[in-house]
DNA sequence: CATGAATGAGCGTTCATTCAT
DNA sequence: CATGAATGAACGCTCATTCAT
């Protein structure tokens, strides 16, 4: 990594969880430079303009996620138990501090859904490979009989990632954990009932 | 009402679907002089601030989703309908089109959360009061036994608020109406099982 | 007086301190319908314009002053403690609650010295008026011989209203009582002198 | 000098004598950018806000005013021709024309005597040391027996300020040269009697 | 005569962006 | 490659003023 990746990812690792806190309108380049050091001739040297760096946050702050997920599910060899990471890292936000400010994936799509179809477009496609992610963990069970035949892949792992996102939606907007508590326990049925 | 009480709501019909798309940083003064014709003296003769036009419009596009539902709900009596109402209506954009902008449950919470303190907790009394209608009405339910004595309203209700929003968010993510349908299958079904 | 004089007379009682205190350009409409409980289209009902309501205000500041004074003076028949009340009034900010803001003919004079014709012909008026009223005791002391005859009316009428604004100006300036009452004890010997 | 240090010095060179004409209230950004030719971005990038202007050239004009005042009693080694400096210096702003709009201690305390804290402080801090100064001066002539023994440095330092400004104040009331000369023929005489 | 509602210009400030050095 | 200095447009908000009611 020559000097001007490094800087790059410099300034991603500082600026994503901004974006993730305060999304792309309520970010400004003043932001950046502040938590950076650099000053705003840097970062425009590196990136093209905003839109880059969020696109670039967005990517960084996905990655993060899902590399999270996939060091845990490599300790389990049941599919059951993989499926049930997802339920392990969204609950515990201090454990794996990894969504400052939230799950990308949902601030992501819902601020840009109108206004910015760049991001858009990222979050979307993120979206749909979690799915077939799902999708593939959850056939693979099928195939080695761990889950049911009856059990619809698709419908499942879409389910599945409504209730995820669904949970982190009642749990930061009642403040309360018993509501999120009880959403991951409709998750864990789910997933056990498969 | 009034002349002052005509502008303020005139204002607030052409400012919410605005807050509701672009979101509380995204809003600004000029896009509701462009919206209402209005100039921006006008709009701070009839509110303090910024803030209090968003709070208002917060208000109003959350009122109109109420009554979208409840006036559905009063033609039902059997509750299971009435749940399924809810359903009904967040799958129907086309046909309630009150969320120029999606749920503003969701859009609030997801962009107030580490911003803006006052939206944050308007949005969420708003969702801890929809739990409690939810829980009165299977409580209704299981009294007049249409649901099972083993139903466990609070953990349905929640459980529904979240798969509900998290179809409006896999439905807005991908783009694919599949994706919404497959969890409206699985909102469906936890009702009947009810 | 009529409605509409004692309106205007009682806009001017709210205000006249205001102006005293904030300035021309610090004083705004607002500040005058917060202090009067009237609207802005009242006011502009009993004056022309912001202007108006601060020439009369100036008028109103500095004949309050000017009745303290010759109140206070017509309880003494020695011309030389006539001259004294200018001392005591001046220098007893409490005692004649009058100069809320200071003296109208200080602040007026270096705030519209060079943005505000008006209100500096006004004070600059005023002020020559006051010389000549000084003038005018100081040869009826001397015509009674209670005074020198050496004594030059016009000199010592302008550096005692010079003395007296000056003694405002280190008063206020440097917050110290003790350098008022310095320039009191040089403004007292100047007249004890005569 | 850097070029950031030679833009916020001619800043301050234009923005001074519109500080010290039109006061804090009555000066606009806009004035600024008019004088100097650049942007209000650019002076937000020298300055924090306008009040850090304001300070600035308040400590720029006042500077201006002690410059002259010592450069020209370096030239007389007695005290009492060092103290006739100052009338010299105040009774000709044609030939030091360092006070555009006046001195700016008297401007600062009657503006922001009531409205502006940080300038009123600086204003009052100057004041004291100009006081001192005097005594300092005062005492050096008594020290040398160029002054009586009798005379009271304190008394006779302020007494002098409040002259000085006191004839300033009447100049610019009036309008009337006769005015001011006749109070500086008071301050001459006070010099001589020491 | 006073109000209530509005206007348009201007306020101080911050924005994303550019570019010579 | 990064900086420092600048730009012009836009920001949220307040101003003095007007006028139908």
């Amino acid at each position: 990594m020559n000097k001007a990746e490094r800087t790059r990812q410099f300034i991603i690792e500082k600026a994503a969880p901004i974006f993730n806190t305060k999304g792309y309108a309520g970010t400004s380049l003043s932001d950046m430079t502040e938590s950076t050091g650099l000053t705003k001739g840097s970062i425009y040297g590196n990136f093209a303009d905003k839109d880059e760096v969020a696109l670039a946050c967005f990517e960084y702050n996905h990655k993060m996620v899902r590399e999270a997920i996939s060091n845990e599910m490599a300790q389990f060899p049941s599919y059951r138990d993989k499926l049930l990471v997802y339920v392990e890292v969204y609950s515990n936000p201090r454990k794996y501090p990894l969504q400052h400010g939230g799950c990308p994936l949902l601030n992501t799509t819902i601020e840009a859904d109108d206004t910015h179809p760049r991001l858009r477009a990222l979050a979307g496609e993120a979206v749909v490979k979690w799915k077939e992610r799902l999708v593939d963990l959850i056939e693979a069970g099928k195939a080695i009989k761990e889950f049911k035949k009856t059990t619809d892949p698709a419908r499942t792992a879409i389910t599945m990632i409504a209730l995820l996102e669904g949970m982190i939606f009642v749990s930061r907007a009642t403040g309360d954990p018993a509501n999120g508590k009880a959403v991951i326990e409709s998750i864990r049925n789910l997933i056990h009932e498969l």
